[in-house]
DNA sequence: CTAAGTGCAAACACTTTGCACTTAA
DNA sequence: TTAAGTGCAAAGTGTTTGCACTTAG
């Protein structure tokens, strides 16, 4: 588990030349504080109902801008809008297809990484690891 | 690997009571043929190569009919269009990220599935692998 | 003070849809 | 013959961009 604070991302903004906004404060305040994995959207309306003004644009050029910096990662879903993860060593995901939610699973993966880079020549940078299918809360109230 | 020939789809089709039109056959011919991963948009340019008459429309149609039929499986990218792969057994695809080939990966994966059922109460239903990265072409052309 | 950041609305890219026309069975 | 399928163009979705206004440093 790899997940940086607020005060780290904060620090990696600043020191990369960013100036702290308030906008910027409060969506890293967001992804930072959270452990679900929200989406753009998601924290646009929760930004809203404090004082902070701010618009949609803004909320995903910062969240580019973290995850441009290796602060946050992104997962991208066809059937859904992105979401953002704070945990940005390489994971599992699991992903309900009921209720959307997502949750980490961290294991060490004797993940065939070597094999791959073996036999096939391919030089792996990064990897994305995802089963869906319905979590707890879900089957439990299915009744 | 399991992958179904034009010959299986066009049956399959069939005993759902789909008519056989040209444009269908033409989408299929090309996605059964095939080895590479391609894109509604790759198909369309080239089906219409050949003689057949052919929408785009049609041919996001005909995909997804073969999804939703599990004759095909959809890879969505956020930065990229959609590919279909005709192996619909679980594997990991390898993308590379220079020249955007996807290729897949055959291999018994320990893949931790019976933990998580226990530990986490997730029912798995489908899984998604991807290893992102630099092909054997690409790294070779690099100089 | 001034370059960086914000925020609106318009643009974008990919995919889906409404509907008149065409066609497989 | 006729319900299913096609194909255009228009709508829809999530995300990005251009540009005048605002603001952190």
């Amino acid at each position: 588990m790899r997940k940086y604070s607020k005060k780290q991302m904060v620090k990696a903004l600043k020191e990369a030349g960013y100036r702290m906004t308030q906008q910027r404060l409060a969506v890293i305040d967001m992804i930072a504080t959270r452990s679900d994995h929200p989406s753009a959207r998601q924290i646009y309306l929760e930004i809203q109902k404090r004082e902070t003004s701010i618009s949609l644009a803004t909320i995903y050029n910062t969240l580019n801008t973290l995850v441009h910096k290796k602060l946050i990662k992104e997962l991208d879903f066809e059937y859904d809008e992105n979401r953002y993860d704070t945990n940005v060593k390489p994971h599992i995901n699991l992903i309900c297809t009921r209720c959307g939610s997502i949750s980490d699973f961290n294991l060490d993966l004797p993940m065939a990484k070597d094999e791959i880079t073996v036999r096939e020549e391919f030089i792996i940078t990064d990897y994305r690891i995802e089963y869906h299918g319905i979590c707890t809360q879900c089957s439990r109230k299915k009744e």
